[in-house]
DNA sequence: GTCGAGACTTAGAAATATGCCG
DNA sequence: CGGCATATTTCTAAGTCTCGAC
């Protein structure tokens, strides 16, 4: 475990703790100033008012109707909810999959009372038009609002995130990150998931843990309810939890990105990576080495390790199977999942990788790879199902268990991180070479670009992409025809100077070269904007802006190239990376 | 060693806000 | 100044990893 992130400025300042106090106490220092507490303490204080409850079910007019096998039909209450969480979803893809079907029938009709469930037998038969179309009515006017409902809507929204957003942890008044429990509706699972449809429950205070600090005063539940427990657990963040019932999972109200106890753990993951920076070559050796182990088993890690460390592939938990969408990381890698050519596109030992990753995302490759990887892999194959496991003597408790012992902290997603961090750094000193500040900005954006295609950060391209790509490029011509205009009439006023003494007709010449010059610019910058937007069309910047690349490689690199800091931190981001705004400087390496 | 619960980070889609252009 | 494209924020699912019970 790491005491102090290696090169931060002096934190332990035990030896002269009043002046640090007070400052402390009034607020007027940065938590990345302040002191520690002992291992598995995060905080000593914590107050919150609990979290905010969706509002109430609200019945849908009387005049509505449900038709069922052409019939109406008043539903109850219950029904008539779950009912309108589907039609809600209508236009949806998901409503017309036979899983997200059966599932929410089956939830719904549990919500029935006997009579309804009697009658409601099929989907089919089910005509929920009426209820599609209330929503569809709802949606319209919330569109078009007026500025002062907006407004109004606006503050009310405000006074609950002031009242329920923030909450004191320490010395710190943090922001919440999700102090709203989820409201209930039906469950929208990624890719193909066997628990799509089923209906997510209401959350009730009753079923809701507060944790606070015993001498705070403890949120009051909602009016007539009671919380399920309150405790006082300072070895943990979350200041709310509750279990969702779709997957029985925990989840919890946690703070903001920008709170102490979440930059904390940020900064630290960072330094991790850095240590391994230090260590990766030896590291690199040893599975090297192992490659040629005797035991299947080190094997088996040594490629796994190779495949996680040149592809920054995650680790690959076990999942348990039936309850959530097939998807395989490194260790789950199953024989189905990977291709091997002797030789391909003129290059020997290839890998070829296909295969669902986190959220469904596909993961498509083809990777040269060594010699004894490749044989490796064959071996790993022989007589084998494509539905058995690649590597059958290995999962990620044992590979962690193995990374840990050769540095404190290491884990398999700390490859990820540092491989992340260390490709910006060296995109941006190879991209870079100063130029005007669109263009350094496209060289920023491509050297984060490179490290979302290592990461595989994917999205699904914008709707109105070839549209706004062929707005642009109209933009773009209407400019050349400008500056061939510009360029003709700085010319023409040269030529009308020329020779002649008279200051006006030089003014002139200034005047059109300027706007020469200006056009010049503004065409290069759209032309520098369609080519960034282009190679972006299916890549997102975003995850490894926010969670896996050092801040400071960016903040360093702006001082260095003078860029504004706000050209690729939003005001967002740069809240979370306040830490890092403060202390990086010109110099800062990863 | 294995397993499941628990806690926390990482992820892309969807909703909403902003701002730019005619 | 309104409509639309883009940027930001919100939402919550889906991973990783640790720990304690057996």
């Amino acid at each position: 475990r790491l005491l102090a992130p290696v090169d931060a400025p002096l934190l332990i300042w035990t030896s002269r703790p009043t002046p640090f106090l007070s400052l402390a106490l009034r607020g007027l220092m940065s938590w990345w100033e302040e002191e520690k507490y002992e291992a598995g303490i995060k905080w000593k204080f914590l107050e919150h008012k609990g979290p905010y409850f969706p509002p109430e079910y609200n019945p849908l007019p009387e005049n509505l109707n449900f038709y069922y096998n052409g019939e109406k039909l008043k539903l109850g209450l219950r029904a008539e909810e779950v009912a309108l969480y589907f039609a809600q979803m209508l236009d949806h893809e998901y409503t017309t999959r036979e899983v997200f079907r059966n599932n929410f029938f089956k939830d719904w009709r549990k919500e029935m009372t006997l009579e309804e469930r009697m009658l409601i037998t099929d989907l089919e038969k089910c005509d929920f038009g009426e209820y599609h179309n209330f929503h569809k009515q709802k949606v319209e006017e919330r569109k078009n609002r007026t500025k002062e409902e907006k407004q109004v809507l606006k503050e009310a929204n405000q006074k609950i995130t002031d009242e329920y957003g923030f909450c004191m942890l320490d010395h710190h008044r943090e922001r919440i990150g999700n102090f709203k429990i989820e409201p209930p509706g039906l469950f929208r699972g990624r890719g193909d998931h066997p628990k799509q449809g089923l209906l997510k429950k209401r959350i009730r205070p009753e079923d809701v843990i507060i944790n606070c600090s015993k001498e705070s005063h403890v949120p009051e539940p909602p009016a007539g309810h009671q919380w399920k427990e309150v405790r006082h657990d300072n070895t943990v963040t979350w200041l709310a939890s509750w279990t969702d019932n779709v997957q029985g999972a925990t989840k919890y109200v946690m703070l903001n990105a920008n709170s102490k106890l979440k930059g904390e753990k940020d900064w630290e993951k960072y330094e991790v990576a850095r240590q391994l920076k230090s260590r990766v070559d030896g590291i690199r050796a040893q599975y090297k080495d192992d490659l040629k182990s005797k035991q299947m088993g080190t094997r088996q890690r040594a490629v796994a390790l190779y495949f996680i460390d040149k592809l920054a592939l995650r680790a690959g938990n076990e999942k348990e199977e039936g309850e959530t969408a097939d998807t395989v990381g490194c260790c789950s890698l199953r024989v189905e999942h990977i291709m091997l050519h002797d030789s391909l596109d003129g290059e020997k030992c290839v890998v070829e990788f296909d295969f669902l990753g986190k959220d469904c995302i596909r993961y498509y490759n083809k990777v040269p790879v060594t010699k004894r990887v490749f044989k490796n892999l064959k071996l790993f194959m022989e007589n084998k199902q494509p539905g058995d496991d690649l590597f059958d003597r290995l999962n990620t408790g044992m590979l962690n268990k193995h990374l840990s012992s050769l540095m404190p902290g290491l884990t398999a997603k700390v490859f990820r991180t540092y491989n992340a961090s260390i490709t910006l750094q060296q995109q941006l000193k190879e991209l870079s070479n100063g130029e005007d500040p669109p263009e350094k900005l496209l060289s920023y954006n491509r050297a984060n670009r490179a490290v979302a295609i290592l990461c595989n950060h994917q999205r699904a391209p914008p709707k109105s992409f070839e549209q706004s790509m062929a707005n642009l490029q109209a933009k773009i011509e209407g400019r050349k025809e400008q500056l061939t205009l510009a360029k003709a009439e700085l010319k023409k006023a040269k030529k009308e100077a020329k020779g002649n003494s008279d200051t006006k007709l030089q003014f002139v010449v200034e005047k059109k070269k300027k706007a020469m010059q200006r056009c010049e610019e503004q065409l290069l910058k759209m032309e520098v904007q369609a080519t960034d937007r282009e190679e972006n069309k299916e890549i997102a910047l975003s995850t490894s802006k926010l969670n896996y690349l050092d801040p400071r490689i960016s903040v360093a690199w702006c001082k260095n190239m003078e860029v504004q800091l706000d050209k690729i931190y939003n005001k967002t981001q740069r809240d979370k990376f306040a830490w890092a705004i403060h202390m990086t400087e010109k110099d800062f390496e990863f």
